[in-house]
DNA sequence: TTCTACATGTAAAACGTTACATGATTTC
DNA sequence: GAAATCATGTAACGTTTTACATGTAGAA
């Protein structure tokens, strides 16, 4: 149930539309959280109909600007504080892991390569996603600088991961 | 679809009934891929019924032992060798540090705090395990092992970020 | 005028979770 | 004999993906 609290949290930064809420899923919250217009479009008619959010504004070609409520805010606010994160993640990288003994050593190596380069590429978007940035020292820059470092930081280690990993396959 | 290829995967270790594979996800899988029995037992129906895995024995109470086909063994293969692991996993963990700019620093320092205990707790789970555990240099102990690395370093990275990011807050 | 971007909505299918339902064998 | 474990199956519900369907406003 977290795509509503990923649409309340856009919407306490600013009010916006489904349209503007949808490019901000395609692009900062791409990798934590993906969702699709579909859905994006179901669950801003479910919160408005419950009263977390308000239409603030209509515009042209039928735009409908989404505002949060008290309500929502409170919501969001309980989430952050009051419920636990799963820990458990499906991770289909590391599923293969376990069943790389069907393969010739070879191709498991290969696939780890493949990580390497995967975890590589990460790495270099990120860095240049950083340095496009002009960050400030309000909330967004804060938090977004951080939510950066940890994608960076873990795309080292998973790297360094896959390197050592390869180096025990005989 | 990856969940039939989890079942793939274990079967190609050892033949197994629905009631073992389920113990494997509630254990090995349980932090990779989590799955539930009522979707273990539909998923074997079908794989059976695809001819990807056969009934290889009938034990007491109405035990089914699967073993895995040829075809599942091929499958398998494929989906390692041929399809591209997703890249996106959704993070609820890291969706939250997003919105942290909604509560006050001490309560977003408190929420960091929660996951450098999470993540200590992680790596110290897995360490015991580890420990526990008779590596030998069969393929289930050359990739467990590699499997099990991932987590160690995974967690440890998450615990240093958390520790560094509580710290960026004032 | 044509293309691109803006803008929304719904239906069907696939996947996942929770709950219900039942019963046999083994162990104490 | 009671309790724990083994063992399977299905129904209802919720979430996610893919696909279909439509139309407007602005820019070139």
């Amino acid at each position: 149930m977290s795509l509503r609290h990923a649409l309340l949290g856009l919407l306490s930064e600013r009010p916006a539309s489904g349209y503007d809420l949808l490019k901000r899923f395609e692009t900062s919250l791409a990798t934590v959280w993906p969702a699709t217009q579909s859905q994006i479009y179901t669950e801003l008619t479910k919160l408005a109909a419950g009263g977390l959010i308000t239409v603030a504004a209509e515009g042209p070609r039928g735009r409908k600007e989404y505002a949060i409520a008290d309500g929502g805010l409170a919501e969001l606010r309980h989430w952050l504080t009051e419920t636990k994160p799963q820990r458990n993640t499906r991770s289909d990288i590391l599923l293969r892991v376990f069943f790389l003994g069907v393969l010739k050593p070879e191709q498991a190596r290969a696939y780890l390569a493949g990580l390497v380069e995967m975890s590589e590429q990460g790495h270099e978007e990120l860095r240049l996603l950083a340095e496009s940035i002009d960050w400030g020292d309000d909330d967004l820059s804060v938090y977004g600088r951080i939510a950066l470092e940890y994608g960076l930081r873990f795309n080292a280690m998973r790297r360094e991961w896959a390197e050592w990993a390869a180096g025990q396959i005989r």
